[in-house]
DNA sequence: CCGATAGTTTACGTTAACGTAAGCGTAGGC
DNA sequence: GCCTACGCTTACGTTAACGTAAACTATCGG
């Protein structure tokens, strides 16, 4: 089921970006998709990458950021003597998104009232 | 009390930028400070958009869009012609927010996720 | 066989958001 | 009187994240 793969074109349509962003992103070290002859084969494992390096960005990290976090799951730094600072990265990033999150809220908070406002100008406009 | 001033520098310091940014916001029409002879003098309302900004770009917005959303607080806009339009930016707005709030969400759950399996292979290094 | 469609590489162009450096003015302190 | 700190303008440089164009290859339906 999940283990269908992906034609570059497919999966630009499908995510909204074009084929260049892609070979973008490959370029960077981003996705390492495998080759049939010359065409880039993407497996389902290379479509999440890119689901959430596009996530990433639209919380407005970098590119790179975006890897750095989405390689914390991955099982490489498993040895102990990483396990610290992996726990430190992981509480820094948190503490960022809570922040993010925070700012989103007050925002809102923001935007209910000027709609409020509005609504409230409407009305009063018979 | 909320009517003193702030030297360039001492806005920089505060916000921990440079005194290019604001010059640079300001060159972008995003602040209009007033002058003293050659010096920027900036109002508490001045203080207080640049720290609009920032919060907007912390969330990955553009300078542009920041101060869109900024200036719906603004009673420009306020003729009724143009109250239907405001409703719906503020609505796109709104939606964009929530997006981003549940991309931030689902990735503290991830790095929740990440935490716990840390923390669980710390504790058999026994 | 031919043209449309989808893929490839290489390479230069573009925009946003500043950085950095040069060169200058001025006010305060010793 | 000179140095230092702070401020100003002008202008070129830089990085990220792609866009765009050129020139070529491969496949597939009619």
């Amino acid at each position: 089921m999940t283990d269908r793969s992906y034609s570059i074109s497919e999966l630009a349509s499908e995510f909204g970006i074009t084929t260049r962003t892609i070979r973008f992103y490959e370029e960077k070290g981003l996705i390492h998709p495998r080759r049939q002859g010359q065409k880039r084969v993407y497996s389902a494992g290379d479509r999440v990458r890119i689901k959430l390096i596009l996530r990433g960005k639209r919380i407005g990290m970098s590119l790179q950021e975006s890897v750095e976090v989405i390689d914390l799951y991955d099982p490489a730094h498993n040895n102990r003597s990483q396990l610290h600072s992996l726990i430190h990265t992981v509480q820094d990033k948190r503490e960022r998104l809570l922040r993010q999150k925070r700012d989103i809220e007050d925002m809102l908070a923001g935007l209910n009232e000027v709609q409020a406002l509005c609504e409230q100008g409407l009305e009063n406009a018979d």
